[in-house]
DNA sequence: CGGCTTAAAAATATCTACATTTTTATAAAA
DNA sequence: TTTTATAAAAATGTAGATATTTTTAAGCCG
């Protein structure tokens, strides 16, 4: 008899909303993070609440100084650009293991996600839809990385996403509420699928890193719109 | 005026010392880490105790299930087989793009941190020879990746040679022991540095990604002797 | 009168000790 | 041998004590 979920502790609960807060930008970056603030908008204790930070710190989403408490990370575009390009050229690197190592449920698992977000259409409310794609969307490219067959890069990849994911949920408002952009990457990500199936290494990679750099300018605007930098 | 370092708190004197221990291998893979051990060993409260775990599960160095404690990773061939290939897959981009964007500098430095690895042959004790090498070592293959010039990148690489420590160092001891693999390591880091410094990039990757692999048969041996998997 | 230093006060972070809950080990009974 | 009841051990959480930093205000010199 195995319990699969033991009731996890405050600390999990704790960093687990903390760190959806950070990602979704409930703070704004470089904002201190007070322990007396932080524990009654959790209500919790400081025990628990510490032990979230410390993870979150751990993961570069809160910063530390010792004896001067924590603050959230701070954003800029030179990160932006460094994270973007690092993940595009991770994702490369991935892409190709998965071409030369993925076999044919691999192959498969692409056709049937990519076939899931193609059809993103039916009519939902403007979060359903967001949360919806989104899903769909990280599940169609995880299951192209997947084939690389490497727990660690793939941990690799996940560690970097976190890190990009608060400047990508700029994009993703900016792209799933404008039925142009949502084309414009059905498009995309069509001509990828055919390239990865036809095991074309090359272009493939080409098409991928290109891909995921396709956000940053739009990333770049939205920074500096909401005075974020 | 900036005080560069406040007196660190005691959680982080707590994480740096568990993580070394866990690294040189004072603990056995899986082994449970009682709070009341933990607490007497390092002199310590809970709190801090807690923080500084909380950030080693973070980095995969250590497990923990809610309710149920902390236990130091688990440790098999699998993992490090993985981990091994994803290091020499990411080092192996990462070089590409040195090669790709490093500049005179960037070369400089290679030859400088090549020139003091090759002169670790005075006489040293044996613990300050291990020391020495390694951390020129290490000083070297650092100056290659800084040429990629992408702080997440090399953060990412960083993260791997966390989790890879606990492998490398029993390798490292059966290394830097033995004249003979000094020497063949001698040669190797001389045609990578060659062939890096030709800017020949296929040559070089290659070369990086079969150096980074050639520890892994012989850690096999040492986990199995050990007992350890 | 204004800028600078110094000193007290408030706010904040950190740590320890104790209370509570949960798990694990032990022993008795079926 | 398996199951169940009990006791011990361990993990988790809270509250209060301590140390550090930041703020505020007063004093001093230019």
């Amino acid at each position: 008899m195995t319990r699969a979920s033991p009731r996890p502790n405050l600390a999990i609960g704790a960093y687990r909303h903390l760190k959806r807060d950070i990602i979704r930008g409930a703070y704004t970056p470089g904002e201190k993070l007070r322990m007396s603030d932080l524990k009654t908008r959790y209500d919790l204790g400081v025990g628990p609440m510490r032990e979230a930070l410390s993870q979150l710190v751990s993961e570069r989403l809160v910063t530390a100084v010792s004896q001067r408490g924590y603050r959230v990370a701070e954003m800029s575009i030179k990160e932006l650009e460094d994270l973007y390009d690092a993940r595009a050229q991770l994702e490369g690197l991935v892409l190709e293991l998965a071409i030369a190592r993925g076999g044919d449920d691999w192959e498969a698992q692409i056709l049937a996600k990519a076939h899931a977000l193609s059809k993103v259409l039916e009519v939902h409310s403007a979060d359903d839809m967001l949360d919806i794609w989104d899903a769909r969307h990280q599940a169609f490219h995880g299951a192209i990385a997947a084939g690389c067959d490497s727990p660690h890069l793939l941990q690799t990849r996940a560690w970097l996403f976190d890190q990009a994911e608060r400047y990508r949920h700029l994009w993703l408002c900016q792209t799933v509420f404008s039925a142009e952009a949502l084309d414009a990457k059905r498009r995309e990500h069509a001509a990828l699928t055919d390239a990865i199936l036809a095991r074309d290494a090359a272009t493939a990679c080409t098409m991928m890193r290109e891909h995921l750099m396709t956000p940053v300018p739009i990333i770049k605007e939205v920074l500096r719109e909401q005075g974020l930098v």
